[in-house]
DNA sequence: CGGTTGTTTGAATCCGTTCAATACCTGTGG
DNA sequence: CCACAGGTATTGAACGGATTCAAACAACCG
């Protein structure tokens, strides 16, 4: 079994993963996995505030609901796709969390974020009709398969969707400008804080927890995508809990005082 | 006079540039400046393959013409958009050259991208209606304007339209999440290199010299982009010079052996 | 020409890494 | 149930690469 913990793996072996195997209809899904929302199909789904674009008729909800039909488990550990996979579906992460990893001929390996409930995934493939990263489920997970070019067709009438994929790609440019800023500009313990900030106000977007949450991800991981070896990460983990910033117990975390975090 | 140099300014003061009396028609603006391309107009551009999509009809072409009529002469040091800015349009460089840069409150600042001839600039204005970074001219510059209102409303009827945009904006994706890899997991010697190869195939896409260019930005801003200081940056030019890689002279940079620039 | 901006180089310092040892946690099989 | 193994986390000490501080030089422009 793959494990996620080092940074190192998972090269070679494209096309493998038997993706039609693991397709399930909506509604087959929808008994097994108990963090589900228990409604179903995207007019009815909790999430589709932040997952598809407001003010949408019904008609055009019927349409999302037939295109949007399907979603993927993906157990902890294993991919969702892998840099060179053809490009034909964009995600949404409908429970669990992800990262998403480019590399190097050389094994060199950069996370380049992390994706929770709620969160795109894909993007970045439909430049050049191939993805560019491996994405890989943290925690036993679900997406919500959107397939691409049944809903670039519905771009054709619905000046709305096609808002809603610019705006989405946008946003994944002005986030990858803002973690830039941070590789480029911060030292370590501004790159911990602000990547503990980040966490807590996207678990609070969600209806989580923003003082106390669980990390899916390992410290070599954060490490990964902070720029940083995991050792620097624990020992900020644990100079923050001597200057009660935050109480860390292994993946446990409780932000004690936000203001300091931010003022680091 | 605004300077280039100094990697600390150019806050405030938004909407005060004055958009609409730098925007000259196309045809005015043809004589004024020896380094345009002599024919005018997206179906006669000797760029258009860069800029847009390929397979256009002579209808759609002469669309584009009309839609795509001004530029902007944007001089050295001077600013293009600034972060904040509404977001109207996105724009292809003509001519010159300019830097990207996002800033912190607290006065950080990260150029998160140098753009030569051909290249686009205000994709990430997208998202949230307005500009998240400044774009600065290194250099006496002209862009095309694209009015994204008239550009997306193309994209209704023009299918190769709307994977233009989505191809460009998901290229901006990629190319960031390399430059976040860069500046996560490569030390300075390393982010130069990859800097000046980078640079040196653009040049080569475009039709100049691979091998001899000349640098429009300073060594602060390539050490603002790579996340070194300009010392470094120095330092490591001046070491590439001793190891027979490169020669330098101020601004002028020859690539003696790119083999061994990518080897390092 | 002087003044400003940009570049180069040296020496000292410091932050994060490297290397290493130990402890912890979780799931597995005896 | 406990022991064990593998991965994960913490912490210390030494090291090293990049920064900081400083000085001198070059290039540019009015």
């Amino acid at each position: 079994m793959q494990t996620v913990a080092t940074c190192e793996h998972h090269r070679q072996a494209h096309h493998e993963v038997p993706l039609t195997a693991t397709v399930i209809p909506i509604r087959a899904v929808s008994s097994g996995i108990p963090a589900l929302p228990r409604t179903l199909g995207c007019s009815a789904c909790a999430m589709r505030a932040t997952c598809m674009p407001p003010g949408l008729t019904p008609d055009e909800l019927a349409r999302l609901d037939v295109t949007i039909s399907a979603t993927r488990s993906i157990k902890r550990g294993e991919v969702l796709y892998r840099a060179g996979d053809a490009f034909q579906s964009i995600y949404t992460v409908r429970a669990g969390s992800f990262k998403t990893v480019v590399m190097h001929r050389d094994g060199r390996e950069q996370v380049t974020g992390f994706q929770i409930a709620g969160d795109p995934l894909g993007l970045e493939g439909i430049c050049e009709g191939k993805q560019n990263c491996d994405a890989i489920a943290l925690e036993d997970s679900v997406v919500c398969i959107i397939p691409f070019a049944q809903i670039e067709s519905m771009c054709r009438e619905m000046k709305s969707m096609r808002h809603y994929i610019y705006q989405k790609m946008s946003g994944e440019i002005v986030r990858e400008s803002t973690q830039m800023m941070l590789l480029g500009t911060m030292r370590a313990e501004q790159r911990v804080a602000t990547f503990l900030l980040n966490l807590s106000k996207r678990f609070k977007a969600r209806g989580f927890s923003a003082a106390e949450f669980h990390l899916r991800m390992t410290r070599e991981e954060i490490g990964c995508y902070l720029g940083l070896k995991l050792e620097t990460v624990s020992r900020i983990f644990s100079k923050f809990q001597r200057e009660g910033l935050v109480h860390a117990n292994g993946k446990t975390v409780r932000i004690e005082d936000a203001q300091g975090l931010a003022e680091v």
